[in-house]
DNA sequence: TCCGCTATGCGTACAGTGTGCGCATCGAAG
DNA sequence: CTTCGATGCGCACACTGTACGCATAGCGGA
């Protein structure tokens, strides 16, 4: 098998013998390199992504990608600022604040669903670095709370967004556990029963929980955004006692 | 410089120019591989621990570490459980649920606030590992609700919790950052101060927020706390709304 | 006192990781 | 045609988690 790259030990290297730097493949980007990021990130989940991989999916050295982002962080950063633009805020000044407010909320944790490493990010890098998709995140919601009437939006911001990323990373984690399992949600659920019952056999209050929940044997994904819906109209309500009236 | 180790490539292996196993250290034990390594993640980050610097730490080679602990990842399960023990949880039955719930809340945040890696690794391995600490955590939490009359227990703990979860890991994560640049936290806030007004310039309502917080000069450390307070009320006085009277 | 046996420590090795450096090559500008 | 800046890439370094097998220490029984 002959091989012609530039840099063989042994034959002399000579000109003719090179390959044309290909002329097909859509050249490397930023934009480029994002996006394939974000797509292995997806598929494969946060531990798989490494420089040399993503090269090789781009059909490029791994070092190559360092012209076009700074550093494995920096690429991470702007990872999340792209899966930021998907998040969908309704625009201010509507008649139903809760309703808008809900609306972000689920597109929040639906796309914090669909890109389970972006909670792990987030908690890692803290919001550092204020990408403009996240930036306009953050403008609408402030724009919808302030129209809401409240006279310290940022405050109700946090306590809603809060409740909202500490469920979403709950729920992503566990679907990553799940995903890792390589088995559907209903199906680990019920392999995963047995030693849950056992567990909690020695604690009264956990295993009357446990048997409450169990007897309710639905949809796991549904239980879910039940579960999510119900501590967001938790939180709602105790914003709606602050509104001026 | 003499080296005396067995395996020296060169010079005759000889019985007797053997170092005695140190007769000194309090030999390895899970306990004291947990306990250093919590030391380690609270002094210098989750991504300062390596097996081989905990090894070194503890007088031993990084693989001597594996006779005690199946893998890394167990490791910090056990790291966590560990830390979970320092989280107080009342007695149920109590006169006020609310100061109970309030007391908990708070005994968690400062627990995280204390090892800032506690939610970075949460928010990885969900709760995959039941650890016992974190077990009767759980079981006095439901204790707690169940007294305090909530018919469904499990759904006010996570709301309440996602909530703590959520602010938990944004104010670690700010932490983290702060502390990354080795300075206070006022000083960090002042040097970001110049940034934050210029980024925010473009938005309106951002801008209108970053303007009424930074007039408030007060302690950044305060401010967390009462931004905290206030979403935890929040989230109580939705619950309370749901208390069969 | 001696003999195995098991539990424990550790050196070596392997397959990775992020990334700094310098060279080769390209397209465009002068 | 020459020169130059931008881009890709091979190599190398320091570091990671951990599998493997050997060396040893302490102990229970003969």
């Amino acid at each position: 098998m002959s091989r012609s790259k530039t840099t063989d030990k042994n034959p002399i290297p000579s000109v003719w013998a090179r390959e044309q730097r290909r002329a097909d493949q859509p050249a490397l980007s930023r934009e480029a390199i994002v996006r394939e990021a974000i797509a292995m990130l997806d598929a494969d989940g946060i531990e798989a992504l490494s420089m040399r991989k993503l090269g090789a999916r781009l059909n490029a050295g791994a070092t190559s990608l360092y012209r076009h982002v700074a550093t494995k962080d920096e690429l991470m950063e702007l990872a999340v600022d792209e899966v930021a633009a998907e998040i969908h805020v309704p625009p201010a000044g509507g008649p139903d604040w809760r309703a808008a407010v809900t609306e972000a909320a689920g597109s929040f944790r639906t796309t914090a669903l669909r890109h389970p490493w972006l909670t792990l990010v987030l908690g890692q890098a803290g919001l550092a670095y204020l990408g403009p998709n996240y930036m306009t995140f953050s403008e609408r919601l402030a724009a919808l709370f302030t129209a809401a009437g409240f006279p310290e939006p940022s405050r109700a911001i946090d306590a809603v967004f809060s409740y909202v990323i500490g469920m979403s990373t709950t729920e992503a984690a566990w679907l990553t556990t799940v995903a890792r399992a390589g088995e559907t949600e209903s199906e680990f659920v019920a392999r995963l029963l047995p030693t849950a019952r056992q567990v909690s056999a020695g604690y009264d209050h956990l295993a009357a929980a446990e048997a409450t929940t169990a007897a309710q044997a639905v949809d796991p994904a549904r239980l879910r955004d039940d579960k999510f819906a119900y501590g967001l109209d938790v939180v709602l309500d105790g914003l709606a006692l602050r509104l001026p009236k």
